[in-house]
DNA sequence: TATGAATGAGGGTTCATTCAT
DNA sequence: TATGAATGAACCCTCATTCAT
């Protein structure tokens, strides 16, 4: 198998700017996301990474401190696509409670990278990622749940805070339902095959435009209302 | 550290009835449980829990056969213990959507261990759990799903197969809260120290009282509304 | 799946008497002999031939005082058998070099448990047999060896003690050849593809009947020379 | 027990190039061959070698896939080693059955190891070897196998391809005979003693000499006899 | 004699990370 | 900056055998 070429440096195997690092380490995030493309996060070897991305297994370790953190910055990466896509939709008229839903489970599915990675956030973050790449991430995060979480506000009519608040539930909801629709193979045919167990079987994106709907809903209604 | 004996099965040291069985699976279970208390779950291993449980490592084989799959029953009894205490106050009156967030936020609170085995449940059924043990675990959850939900399903005046739909929601986002809510220590005191990263830090119960209250306001919205 | 119960005790679980040891003993041996035929030697635990047998696994140690032992005494009961024919054989007129490794070839190729065991013989017998267990079987060997090579001798008119001593190297001989002859299915798939390996895939009857023929030519033109 | 220092590389604790490499292979395989000289070879584990050779574990498996193929490559060294020496032989005048097969017998006294390997060949190669390595020792066999043979088939005169037969059956034959001939000790100290036994006792040379020149004596008469 | 629950030693292998070059 | 050889800790599970019942 001929392994493409994904170094962006040219001829020059050497990364000497700010620039060229920077390429480099795109590089390596390129190379992990392809491979976690058709691998579970677990059998991913920072030889393979290595491999995949031209370099040896060392330079990786001067890009990122640990394996944990490599990953870490990968989802990074997809946070910031997927504000992009929120703040760009929210700059368009006419959303609703359930429109917003619909978009919102139609964007996620279409990032199924970004829902995995999603799914393994706490377990990377929670191991052996050092305190300041984590709070680099976090401050990322953040700001963005900040700014775009008031732009949702002010598109959805919520209460003060409730886009905020929105966003986070959003985070802590879909890595669940994500898991909870998309079971091994084997499981979701012995779970198919057994019709005690068919209400365990749930469709992604049906829960979670329900879910969001109702929880807009709910949110819309307690406006105006003390807690 | 002294190890108190929690051998259940008195003077002798062999289960040979079905009885005396049960009882040293317990023990087995109880011992687990006492280690998660202060260890991570990959912190583990099946060294801890026989000695934790006064038996030799070959013995959980004979009655786990897998250390997931140990983890798994573990998680299981809690979830029937959980499912008890729903049932019991659904049979009580004077439920409402604020009543059972605030009930439901108060009672996962006083089961920590709950809490972090429902957050690995993926991960331990996906791996290395022998597919009979996961239909097992599988279909008496699903059987406490399907009445609890009923019953829910009437207490709160919901929507046909909303106690159900409900109940499933509720395993999604309480993983996510939680582990939201309780970062690792080192985590917790820099999120605390920098006020950009106030909006990060959740309260568990706020958070899923507000969350679930929304929802369920949501879900009554949409009664007789076709979706 | 269906165990078929291959008890000979009869209603009874319990042998009281010798010849109910025996037949116990023998369906130990039978059981043991039926799990080999397909499955390799260290893939059967003394579990199977338990289950298989129909016996709790204390009791194999009843009759056999480690797993080795078990393995050498079906053996022995399959040196039996083949020195059983080797003596009728011997009892039949016309028997030249010829006809001989002829017969030799074509009876162990009827025998592959025998061939498989005679293999394993070695490894069995280093280790982990009682060393009284082993001088038993040694003694039976001994004996028929001594009795049928003289036979052997007569019938092919060898030199003195010919005879034992070409029973001996076939011995020596057949689990080297049959190896040889049978390697693991992928090995031999490998090798047949390969131009350059066609020498090392021999066919067990065709070399064995011509070493067999070389040997007893050579052992007869020996004759009368002093060595 | 003081574990001499057998590192080949010099001060340097790096193989960096080929060459380098190639000697801490061969230290590897060094310490090995010398753990196994007082050793068995299940008893033999991969730490020990390690150890022995003064190198970490993990750096075993840079150098050899698994602890069989470490054993494989031993085992073509000494192969090598073997045929080296019968080359040499073969280009010496004078050779007789007789001679040739006093030469053999006495050659692979001399080299224990070689015997010792040569019988767990087969055990070695259908298990854990994967077979790539596998078919580089088989080829380098077969390699062997027609140069010498075709040699050996003219020294003695024996009919087409029965050089490279020769050498297939010595294969075949030595490791049984060897086993046959070195009981371990108790076992022959009880063979000894009885004197119903005493026809089990052979002598490694006395036998292989005999059996070796019976079959050319066996071969050269069939030359030019159609089989 | 029969049972089968309990034992517990035992080891190959992986892979994130380091550091000499 | 880049390399990749070296490290070494970490761990689940099997299964022959024992022995209390």
């Amino acid at each position: 198998m001929v392994i493409k070429n994904i170094c962006s440096l040219g001829p020059s195997r050497r990364a000497v700017n700010a620039d060229q690092k920077d390429l480099r380490r795109g590089d390596i995030l390129t190379a992990a996301a392809t491979l976690f493309e058709r691998t579970p996060y677990e059998a991913i070897t920072m030889s393979h990474v290595a491999t995949a991305a031209g370099v040896a297994k060392g330079t990786l370790y001067l890009y990122f401190p640990t394996r944990e953190a490599l990953f870490l910055h990968l989802l990074g990466q997809h946070y910031a696509g997927w504000f992009d896509a929120l703040d760009a939709r929210l700059r368009q008229p006419h959303l609703s409670a359930q429109v917003w839903a619909e978009w919102v489970a139609h964007e996620l599915v279409a990032r199924p990278l970004f829902l995995r990675l999603v799914a393994i956030l706490h377990v990377v973050l929670e191991r052996n990622v050092p305190l300041p790449e984590v709070l680099v991430f976090k401050r990322q995060l953040a700001s963005r749940v900040a700014t775009s979480g008031a732009e949702l506000e002010r598109a959805l009519d919520l209460p003060p805070a409730g886009g905020g608040r929105l966003l986070l539930w959003l985070q802590a909801v879909v890595p669940g339902l994500a898991q909870m629709a998309t079971p091994p193979a084997p499981l979701r045919a012995a779970i198919e095959a057994d019709p005690q167990l068919a209400g365990l079987l749930v469709d992604f994106t049906t829960e979670l435009r329900a879910l969001l709907a109702a929880v807009v809903h709910g949110l819309q209604g307690t406006k105006g209302t003390p807690e």
